[in-house]
DNA sequence: AAAAATTTTGCAACAAAGTTGCAAAGGTTT
DNA sequence: AAACCTTTGCAACTTTGTTGCAAAATTTTT
């Protein structure tokens, strides 16, 4: 049987490549989302910086990861679980960021609400990110 | 009577300089959030880049603004409306960002839901941003 | 299985964004 | 107005992100 890295490249019609397959493999061994720092980091010097970035992009424009918002200017990108598929993503899922440990989990079964949104306004995207104490980190 | 900005910069107990005032006097001109960026290009060559960072950190540690999180690597500076104090802030409102025209709106009427954690997450602060289309760029 | 065609990668060179220490300038208090 | 404390600007630096292009790798065709 094929790696499911191999697998997820292929059904997203990427070429199958070192990197990818790397890359693809560290954020299915992770719990949580990952910056590009912490791939960066993982990966040592096996890849080259701009290399990850034009990986990471690919990933979300094929649909395969998810961004999630933050306000520290490190954009956590997280493995779409929904069949997301190029320029549709289907992520309407709560993130939570615990304040103790950094991990950054997507709450798969907690869903987005739908917000009232004064007259004129049309919404597109909604993004809920709770910050917090997670089950591991609470005393 | 003495500009609102003084008033301001005085309640937090800021001392009163040109760089702060100005700043926050931008702030209260304009209608929607600003970046780091957009301030510096208002100011021009007026002041440094440096001190426009420390004057927006400090600003958001007395509780004279607050930081709104996106997608995009690049943070949001709001005026918070409420009594928001040093280190404790009350900005539970939505947000919204028009993907048109690129301005960020303080929802001030529009709170943010409580959200139903998963045993033993603890939430302590709620970030929820709306993206899509403005009244005023509505066709 | 080779060759041709296409895509991806690494390098180099930049551009933009953010940080830190320190002396000079500016505010505040007495 | 002197003394005191805080803020600013500058310089130097680190980190983060972007772009063009040739070499290398992958996929498609023959
Ligand atoms: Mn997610
Ligand atoms: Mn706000
Ligand atoms: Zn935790
Ligand atoms: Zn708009």
């Amino acid at each position: 049987m094929q790696e499911a890295a191999i697998i997820t490249l292929k059904k997203h019609e990427l070429s199958v490549t070192d990197t990818r397959k790397k890359i693809l493999q560290f954020f299915l061994e992770s719990a949580g989302a990952l910056t590009h720092a912490d791939i960066e980091q993982q990966m040592g010097e096996a890849f080259d910086r701009v290399t990850i970035y034009r990986t990471l992009q690919t990933f979300v424009e094929k649909g395969i990861i998810h961004t999630i918002p933050s306000a520290d200017n490190a954009i956590r990108y997280a493995l779409c679980k929904d069949n997301c598929a190029a320029g549709h993503h289907h992520d309407d899922h709560v993130h939570f960021l615990c304040n103790d440990c950094g991990t950054t989990y997507c709450l798969d079964h907690v869903s987005v609400p739908k917000i009232k949104l004064p007259k004129g306004f049309t919404a597109n995207q909604t993004d809920l990110v709770v910050s917090g104490v997670c089950h591991k980190c609470e005393a």
